[in-house]
DNA sequence: TATTGACTTAAAGTATAGTTTAACTTATAT
DNA sequence: ATATAAGTTAAACTATACTTTAAGTCAATA
């Protein structure tokens, strides 16, 4: 019925100090604790920390994802401010799918350059193919 | 013909204290200097520049980037290490755009579940729309 | 019941990537 | 010539996100 944090960072593929860490951080005030305080955590829990991993990783820090899950718990009052900071991070991860698409075209004209001096066997035989953008 | 380092800075959209770091870091090794001791940026420094901003931006850390610096500054027998630096990043690059729109698709469904709920007039409301991974 | 492994907290430590400060020098404009 | 804006360095400071440590408690097993 309930995970320890210790099965729960296996199961989210974390180290349990981490958990604890967003614990402190204000992350997780929905994980109950026992008598005894250890956390006991439901699989309702593991949703949210899929969530709160999903955000993390696309670049949200801490203070952001916090006041979302501030959000949660003040009820149906904030669904706009949800709303809002959702439709944002989407924005943002769009964008940061631009940026990278954007670098990888100069990487992958790297590595074309790069294969052909490597079958030049040099890089000064190169100077023929330079344009904009390109040394060694 | 050369730019001061708040002229290059300027020109990159950083800090100058941020290329003062790079230079530090041994990032930097090709900028020349004035006889009195002032950085002098070469356009091909820019070039330079706009590669480390490439490998940076998509997470190779300072680390990396000077070891690829590095071999350069060694020449021709690096040109094997080089394009292997280079194609794990293309590799590394590829893995984020996907981890990404993975992370996009949770994130559109957020919003879907919070625009419906806004409609709804409250996120309890949403009981019957419930699945996996969806909360609050 | 005693041991062992996992849990608890607070506080200190680590890593990365800069930024800021202090004291000083150089370059440009009046 | 001189003020000022921008350059220089080393060293200290900041921010973010954890991780580790220390001292102690809890839970499961032989």
């Amino acid at each position: 019925m309930f995970y320890t944090v210790g099965e729960a960072a296996k199961i989210l593929g974390v180290a349990p100090s981490t958990l604890r860490y967003y614990d402190k951080e204000g992350l997780l005030p929905f994980v109950e604790r026992s008598e005894s305080g250890l956390r006991m955590f439901k699989e309702s829990d593991m949703d949210w920390l899929k969530l709160i991993g999903c955000l993390k990783a696309t670049g949200m820090p801490i203070k952001g994802i916090r006041r979302f899950i501030e959000c949660a718990r003040e009820g149906d009052g904030t669904i706009g401010e949800r709303l809002k900071i959702l439709e944002a991070q989407r924005e943002s991860v769009k964008n940061q799918i631009s940026e990278l698409e954007r670098h990888l075209k100069m990487i992958d004209y790297k590595v074309w350059y790069y294969k052909t001096a490597q079958s030049l066997g040099s890089t000064s035989a190169m100077e023929s193919y330079k344009t904009q953008g390109s040394q060694d």
